[in-house]
RNA sequence: GGCCCGUUCGUCUAGGGGUUAGGACGCCAGAUUUUCAUUCUGGUAGCACGGGUUCGAUUCCCGUACGGGCUACCA
């Protein structure tokens, strides 16, 4: 049987960092077993509903290249992939639940469970095999009153948990997970709005799309146990389930969310997320991120291909890729690693495809586009993600916004001034690096001054600051009038 | 509170009954560079605790502690 996989996201809003490792170890899954990668929209709370989430998700997946195969506008087969499409087919399969007595409706309202939850020690209320009995449903209410409810359409379907049950998970990373049926809710599987709940959703389409592995975050583990019980109501076999450690906040404390990004100041979406009237998030993308270099990190929180390899292609990971040696505990989201992979990735990037990339930057910016091939040159080994480097390197195409006063003052002495005058004069209007090099270097051999007192004055001159790419490069992007005219008004 | 899962340098991890416990990020120092960055070299730092099992446990078992997840007519 070929492996199919799925990765199973509601479109409530962007799509969290957690949700793309998700997805990736679901691809690297899929594609090295020759399996199928699916998409499925999880939208059976219409509440939670929100519009451009979905095209957000399949956004995020191209822009990664981690696109599936099979899915709501990839097609397939299996279809339709979006559970709001699949209302019928859910109700079918509860009201066969209803049948083999396996299921049964319940008419208690929000209110009232919520007065069971609050009346009862530490909100332990549990409606399951100890309580359904004491609750208003078709268990125990007279044939005649259910009727009148569900004539009302007024009800709720729930699944019946057996009693003294060991249900037993063999999860791929976790080995055998045991649960206790008494210990289980009779979870709500059909809502009134006539929606299902995740949980019997999930189960049908994984059934009938016929997902063999079901590859999920460690928050869903819990929830197994109705899972495989729900499986077993059907007479279905269930798939392999491996559960995902969490990646966990920076501190530590509690997982990684939505509003972390804000907390810590980085990014946790892909994409960035503007709408109108709308909390907007910023994105790896827009942050300068390469997707590659994203996934290898992400890749490697959670997840080592059993040696010190760390920096892999997709196809490399792929290639790696083993439930197994997925880590068991949760990983801390740690920026700077993300930058240092994002740093090895410019390094190692083709220079025009730089170019490419900081191009629309530069033209927002105004700047000289014939400047962005050396720019890139210069810059490239000296910023950890590609729109810093317009960032750091303005001044090669604007004048300096301003001066390393400090560092001038210590620098600059008021005899040298007539050097400084000199130098200007003497710079060829247009000339490669080694021409601004032999021109300042013979200068100052020849007037006996010192390359300390020269150097990092004319460096504040042309950048206003002391760190940067090479003296000579940086003269001979400018050009020799640009430079003289920065030399000057820095020393008068 | 209950149930479930977890715990190797600050962080991500490799390892696994006998190892100088390995790598990477970060940090520190040195080399290179006119500066910064890159690159290179070196350094810092870890098996949560207590009991077993064993000739020997970081590794296996049991507790404890700590951390996380779930506990909805959300996913």
């Amino acid at each position: 049987m070929s492996v199919r996989v799925r990765f199973a996201p509601s479109p409530t809003g962007p799509l969290h960092i957690g949700g793309v490792r998700t997805a990736l170890y679901n691809y690297l899954f899929a594609k090295k077993h020759q399996g199928t990668f699916i998409l499925r929209i999880e939208d059976t709370d219409q509440g939670r509903f929100v519009p451009g989430a979905e095209e957000y998700i399949c956004e995020s997946l191209a822009w990664l290249g981690i696109e599936p195969t099979e899915g709501p506008t990839y097609g397939g087969k299996f279809g339709p992939y979006k559970q709001s499409d699949r209302k019928e087919i859910y109700h079918q399969y509860a009201f066969e639940l209803i049948e083999k007595g396996k299921a049964y409706y319940a008419f208690d309202t929000p209110e009232e469970l919520d007065l069971a939850r609050k009346s009862s020690e530490n909100d332990s209320f549990k409606y399951g095999v100890h309580s359904r009995m004491s609750m208003k449903n078709s268990l125990t209410l007279s044939e005649g009153e259910s009727k009148t409810f569900i004539d009302s359409g007024d009800y709720v379907i729930r699944m019946l948990i057996p009693t003294d049950q060991d249900i037993k998970i063999n999860d791929e990373i976790r080995g055998e997970v045991s649960f206790n049926s008494n210990e289980l809710d009779d979870k709500v599987i059909l809502k009134p709005d006539g929606m299902p709940t995740y949980h019997l959703a999930n189960i049908i389409d994984d059934h009938l799309m016929e997902i063999t592995h079901v590859i999920r975050g460690e928050e869903w583990l819990s929830s197994t146990a109705h899972h495989v019980l729900l499986y077993q109501f059907f007479d279905w076999n269930a798939p392999s389930f491996a559960h995902l450690p969490l990646i966990l906040k920076p501190t530590g404390k509690g997982k990684l969310s939505k509003r972390d990004g804000a907390e810590f100041g980085f990014p946790v979406f892909p994409l960035t997320w503007a709408r109108d009237g709308e909390e907007s998030f910023p994105g790896f993308r827009e942050a300068g991120m390469l997707p590659n270099a994203l996934l290898n990190f992400l890749a490697l929180l959670g997840w080592s291909p059993g040696d010190d390899k760390e920096i892999m292609s997709i196809d490399e990971m792929v290639e790696l890729f083993s439930l197994e040696k997925i880590v068991k505990s949760g990983a801390r989201f740690d920026i700077e690693k993300a930058n240092w992979f994002n740093q090895q990735y410019i390094l190692a990037m083709d220079e025009s495809l730089i170019v490419e990339a900081i191009t629309n930057q530069a033209i927002a910016n105004g700047y000289d586009l014939t400047k962005l091939p050396y720019c890139v040159t210069m810059m490239k080994a000296r910023v950890n993600n590609l729109d810093q480097i317009l960032k750091d390197a303005y001044y090669l195409f604007e004048k300096p916004h301003q001066y390393d006063n400090d560092t001038f003052e210590k620098k600059y002495k008021p005899e040298n001034k007539s050097h400084f005058n000199q130098i200007a004069n003497i710079l060829p209007e247009i000339g490669d690096k080694e021409a601004y090099e032999t021109c300042i270097k013979s200068y100052i051999s020849d007037s006996g001054c010192k390359m300390g007192d020269i150097f990092p004055v004319l460096r504040i001159a042309l950048t206003g600051i002391l760190q940067g790419p090479d003296l000579f490069d940086t003269f001979s992007i400018l050009g020799g009038s640009e430079a003289k005219e920065r030399i000057l008004k820095l020393i008068n």
